[in-house]
DNA sequence: CCTATAGTTCGATTATATTCGAACAACAGA
DNA sequence: TCTGTTGTTCGAATATAATCGAACTATAGG
């Protein structure tokens, strides 16, 4: 597979958003995407889980149309399609997003030892 | 119980609107709420669902603070606590609420016989 | 080629949600 | 006080989701 499927912006029902950021995990990713305004590898947010379960997360993201993924090398850079969702369904992420910074997601830090 | 114990709207976290905003039944039950602009007994959504599914989603709504349930005689009069949650959180009942009124939630209509 | 790297897929386990019938509680009206 | 109404609670079945190790794929670089 050289490039990964995406569903078409036409393709994104509200509540296949709605799921995706009702995950605390997702809800983070999208928010560090967000903050970061660049594409990120998934490697990039360490946030403290195996491979195969950030792989589970972004998958949904992806299906959901919240995240595309470009293959570039080995490795897979992740960006948000929020053009296209602020276009389809205006504000929703946006405010979201808005409400995601004043959060700490600290159960993600890495315990101290 | 005289009535019903609501979480403070400090209480609230984003997740749990997500959470409760991500069930197609719930999201029907809020968009209903909000396009009728006035109290509904719990009754009055003919979702084609027993009565303890519905009280379930209640439930998890007022848990989410989304909505709030004032018992009145035998009846529970529900609405939307959209003020509160729009100071809290602005923009994000609102944006998804503009969502879901080109939605059509066919699946809830009752099948023609 | 060989090896390391970045993610995906698979499969199994565990956890969490939904669903709904039945029993229950609170109340209104006769 | 009896009866119907409205909704909650309980409990059990079913469905869906999250988690993660292990095996796998694709690619880059030596």
């Amino acid at each position: 597979m050289r490039q990964i499927k995406h569903p078409t912006i036409e393709q994104v029902e509200l509540t296949d958003i709605m799921y995706a950021l009702a995950d605390p995990t997702r809800l983070e990713i999208v928010a560090r995407l967000a903050k970061a305004g660049r594409k990120m590898t998934c490697g990039e947010f360490d946030l403290n889980r195996p491979k195969s379960s950030m792989s589970h997360h972004f998958k949904i993201l992806r299906s959901a149309g919240l995240v595309e993924t470009v293959i570039d090398g080995t490795e897979h850079m992740n960006s948000l399609r929020i053009e296209e969702i602020e276009r389809k369904y205006p504000g929703v992420l946006q405010s979201v997003l808005k409400a995601t910074t004043a959060i700490d997601f600290d159960i993600f830090r890495q315990p101290p030892r």
